[in-house]
DNA sequence: AATCAGGTTCCATTATGTGGAACAAGATGG
DNA sequence: CCATCTTGTTCCACATAATGGAACCTGATT
């Protein structure tokens, strides 16, 4: 992965927030000199982008020169996050889930061809809820992704789905479109999406797709187990409870859903 | 208050993120025509812009034509706060100092003439932990705020200080840089800075400054009560544990500490 | 002391964002 | 039912703001 993708058509945002996304998506700590490998562009350039992020807040510099995302976009995400209808909506339902079956639920949306998760309901306290939330995995690997790629129109989830870069990240991960499209005809059909170890060896999820009327938002909601505890067969339990769930999420959501109730 | 303040010189980007934070900070969901009045721009320079953002997934358009911001937004604050070291650091302190108090625990550093809090530990489950994380409030009025006030230099304070515009949300706000800069000097006397209901009404606390060695990040935390429950007399007997926790976050600090540990 | 790598500043060039004006599409109302 | 207003979108000549090369710091390293 040597540079980031450049969006194209967006000028100097774009730039700017690529210089972001780098950051955001390293594993450690970026000094100057790292950014300026990964992302091609000239030093002069890279140290202005560099400082106006920093000036509105966005990027900090560590003592030791090294870069992190900045304080505001908490406070951003904070307000995006409360004022998710979507996920208010949704709560209640998510809690009556985990009520019935004891494990965590997960409720998330397609941004492209990521899924992003938006709430999360688990049973032990000790992990910290925020810990997930805001989170993102790709979508052809996730049960909820797989939801939500089930009901976009053909052709714009064929778009997305020619986007990906199909990684192995365990023995079962599909590994190409056309598993994948082989797939999303089959959730359609049940109306339920598995993910079957596909992201994480021992963890496995069924899912149900949400999404607006429009589907101008469409995600879904997933119970995940680990394998050794919940078997396949107990997940397809679930399935039925996971749609009905989902159904009713849909049916609260009101007619001109927007992001805020 | 007409138009959000414009970054000047961050250009194009500040006029970019000036947009969301109007977005952001909108009690309600925003249509074109809002923004166009509470930003002066052209219309069709404004609705450039909003493309940009939209296709950059920082702003959503609703069904309703209405704006909020993108989801794009949490996936970055996700990794902005996982990658918090202050954060991870204080985080065992802080749970002492809750098992200690048995009120609600705050951790907050200054960002501008604001408080953004990172962390919070309370006692009610039913209360979702994240709702506040992100969060921000003025400094002048919070134990937070004025803890990280007292411990920058001087003439830093006073340059922020300068920035405010205080707002009297209660009896007893202070109501001027003069009072506040007097409460500074007793803070850094004390160790001790109190919120005495300085922001909400029935809500006091007693902080106590968290920073870095070079006062690259200050901020500090508090133990926030209701006063029907916890006198002042009550909140002013944990001074001490609020100071020593404080202390023993400020220990635990790498030398060279970066917002990631 | 000399060299080098990392980081910052400067400024002429040019690409990019700007904003006025024209256009489209609903509302409103006379 | 047509006229008019209000809201939202597109276009393009122009000016501003981003660009990137080069010069310049600074502190390691030899």
């Amino acid at each position: 992965m040597a540079s980031a993708k450049i969006s194209s058509d967006t000028g100097t945002l774009g730039k700017a927030i690529s210089v972001l996304d780098v950051i955001a998506s390293a594993p450690e700590p970026l000094r100057f000199r790292d950014l300026a490998n990964q992302i091609d562009q000239p030093r002069g350039t890279l140290h202005r982008q560099i400082s106006n992020l920093i000036e509105e807040g966005l990027l900090q510099v560590n003592p030791d020169q090294s870069y992190s995302l900045g304080l505001r976009l908490l406070k951003f995400a904070a307000q995006s996050w409360s004022q998710n209808g979507l996920r208010e909506i949704a709560e209640p339902h998510l809690r009556a889930l985990h009520e019935l079956t004891g494990e965590t639920v997960h409720l998330g949306v397609l941004q492209g061809t990521e899924v992003i998760y938006l709430d999360k309901v688990e049973s032990r306290q000790a992990v910290r809820m925020h810990s997930q939330v805001g989170n993102s995995s790709p979508c052809y690997c996730t049960g909820v992704g797989k939801a939500g790629l089930s009901v976009l129109p053909r052709d714009e989830a064929e778009a997305r789905i020619a986007q990906i870069n199909f990684h192995k990240f365990t023995e079962t991960t599909l590994p190409n479109a056309k598993a994948l499209l082989r797939e999303l005809d089959e959730i359609n059909r049940t109306g339920n999406a598995y993910d079957r170890e596909e992201h994480e060896p021992g963890i496995h999820c069924v899912a149900a797709p949400v999404f607006t009327a429009d589907r101008s938002i469409t995600g879904g909601l997933s119970v995940t187990a680990p394998c050794y505890r919940i078997s396949q067969r107990q997940l397809e339990s679930w399935a039925d409870d996971v749609r009905a769930t989902a159904q009713a999420i849909i049916a609260d959501l009101p007619v001109k859903m927007g992001p805020r109730a």
